[in-house]
DNA sequence: CAAAAGTTTGGGAGCGCTTCCACTAGACGC
DNA sequence: GCGTCTAGTGGAAGCGCTCCCAAACTTTTG
């Protein structure tokens, strides 16, 4: 301890590492490594002589190091199987994110947002993942033939999805909204309002939130005795709504209500509406999903149904690390939040 | 090589390693790693028997001890120095992320998102960065406090702008739009358009980017002799756009041109106007900044600068991997985009 | 045909960290 | 007074990889 050495860093060799901060501090490595990481086992002396040179050294460690033995990285994927134009104009995917980042603050975790571009792109992600570069994966949106369940759940890489995946949902644990009864509540709504000419623009039909939407509104019809024939799908974005509505309008110029599977899809439906002369919700009501701000933007404001994305993303973050800390074990798990109807000006 | 061995994997510890494959393979540790990192150096044979035991044994490197030796991550970070609910909504984050993932895609490198909330998180950011738990970093949105250039350039690590830096420019490499000559050039277009009174609602005053444009827009005001009084002070969200232009028209009633510094706050603006009954352009001239989507949405369309987000993510991006790739060295360079006019309908 | 030059190869030394394990001191009980 | 605990410590063994270097082999050349 009194042993008199050079104390500054070796031969400016770049950053200090651990042997330097025990020699500074006058201690072995092993006890230098125990102080850094949470003291057990350390005496309040030896503890504040590391804690002394970590700081004159400004040391940090190095992590490759130490996750090479924890067979940790401290940090999770976001894996976002879309094209990325479309990921940052949904504020669906801003939502998420915004979950995430809030619960990765808590802990001391990195985001690495995983962007896997249709096609060849999912090989490559498959294979960043494989490699353990992250202790987890958070999947966002994914697509009926990209079978990331199964892959991940092969790989045995701790995940949990945002929305039902296709299949394998017995074997990955899940977050997701009640789509089915959310939309079927909201026609239902329409129906009681007396409309009996409902049509649906509804998602891309490789995604499951789209699919059972569209259940949904055809549990809603049937049950009522109405025909659940007019049906278009877009792709979530409000372009593809205006297409949408155009055609549907176009082959049933009759309709007095829509149940429009997206709030974003829904803001098109009304310009084409409103460019038809139809007088929402007078002539035709309609009716969005999501509510994630679009829906009290829009004239008139969007009656809709809500689904809390950034708490659904904090809980998915939350069950992921869950997963992530008792390593392996914990059979997968299912969590199907209800949806709640929003009613606003559009129905 | 003829050397009769069990070739399955060794007692199912996990993923397979490189001596395994060596082993399968029956070459060395060493041959087997070049075969794997480009095969220079390699036999024909060699390099064929590592591929199918690669192949037989789903091998992936284990990117911790590969980067231990190489020092390299093989990830950049993104930093964002602005409370994460503000990231999301901005289409300039939405763009520039798509910029850097498009850059990132070419080449196997991975996106760390680094939000720091303001304040205490600062510091974790920087701890991140000093780690090297990434090779370089792109801060995105910085303000005058983080003081980010400083402390990045301290540390050593690569590291790229996106917007001048308040200080340290000369110290960092930063990719900037011409904001003082673009605010500067639509306000003269409002001048030579007959518009005589003039106000401006600017973004943060701790933004080097709103500071700039709000000097572009003194500049070209006080060049033709104008009163630059009617300044009013937002943070680039639509909401305090709307802040904003109200006062500046309670404040200056007689305003006939309004310069705003960005899309998403001149809508806010327009909104204003539309309430207090003042006709676009007719009454007030409106002028934004960004050109992101926002400007052709709104009514009237928004006469704009226009900032290539995107391409300029990409380009700071590229720029950011050629200095960590030449590792240190290479001074400090900066490039300066110059803005266009995109002429609408709002003046 | 030997020497020179080039090409492949494997041994081995780390990269910086955590953690097992054996060991030393005091604290304590009888 | 002497075993018996317990808290604290350091030595050393890896984690899985890259890369230097010298050995072994192949080709070229005088």
């Amino acid at each position: 301890m009194a042993r008199v050495n050079s104390v500054r860093p070796q031969s400016g060799s770049g950053s200090p590492t651990l042997d330097e901060v025990a020699r500074v501090a006058g201690v072995s490595r092993a006890t230098a490594s125990r102080a850094i990481n949470g003291g057990q086992r350390v005496s309040p002396r030896a503890q504040s002589a590391v804690d002394l040179a970590v700081r004159t050294l400004g040391y940090v460690p190095n992590p490759a190091a130490r996750s090479l033995v924890t067979r940790r990285t401290d940090s999770i994927a976001v894996v976002v199987p879309e094209p990325d134009d479309r990921v940052f104009t949904d504020p669906f995917f801003a939502g998420t994110l915004r979950g995430v980042t809030r619960v990765l603050g808590e802990r001391d975790i990195q985001l690495v947002l995983l962007l896997a571009r249709p096609g060849a792109s999912t090989a490559r992600t498959l294979r960043y993942l494989t490699g353990r570069h992250v202790d987890g994966a958070l999947v966002v949106s994914h697509h009926r033939d990209d079978r990331l369940a199964e892959h991940l759940s092969d790989i045995g890489l701790p995940c949990v999805f945002g929305g039902r995946p296709w299949t394998g949902g017995d074997r990955v644990a899940y977050v997701d909204v009640d789509n089915t009864a959310g939309e079927r509540e909201v026609t239902e709504l329409l129906i009681t309002g007396g409309r009996t000419r409902i049509g649906t623009v509804a998602g891309p039909s490789d995604m499951t939130a789209a699919a059972d939407r569209l259940a949904g509104w055809r549990q809603a019809m049937t049950a009522a005795g109405l025909a659940a024939d007019a049906v278009e799908h877009g792709d979530f974005t409000e372009e593809s709504g205006v297409h949408a509505t155009r055609a549907l309008m176009e082959r049933h110029p009759d309709l007095d209500g829509l149940v429009v599977a997206s709030d974003l899809m829904a803001a098109g439906a009304l310009r084409v509406l409103a460019e038809l002369g139809r007088r929402v919700p007078d002539d035709v009501a309609v009716v969005g999903f999501d509510d994630l701000g679009v829906a009290e933007r829009t004239t008139p404001t969007l009656t809709t149904v809500r689904q809390p994305v950034v708490a659904m993303a904090e809980r998915a973050t939350r069950l992921l690390l869950e997963r992530v800390d008792q390593a392996e074990g914990s059979h997968p798990m299912r969590l199907i939040i209800p949806p709640a109807l929003v009613r606003r000006d559009s129905a």
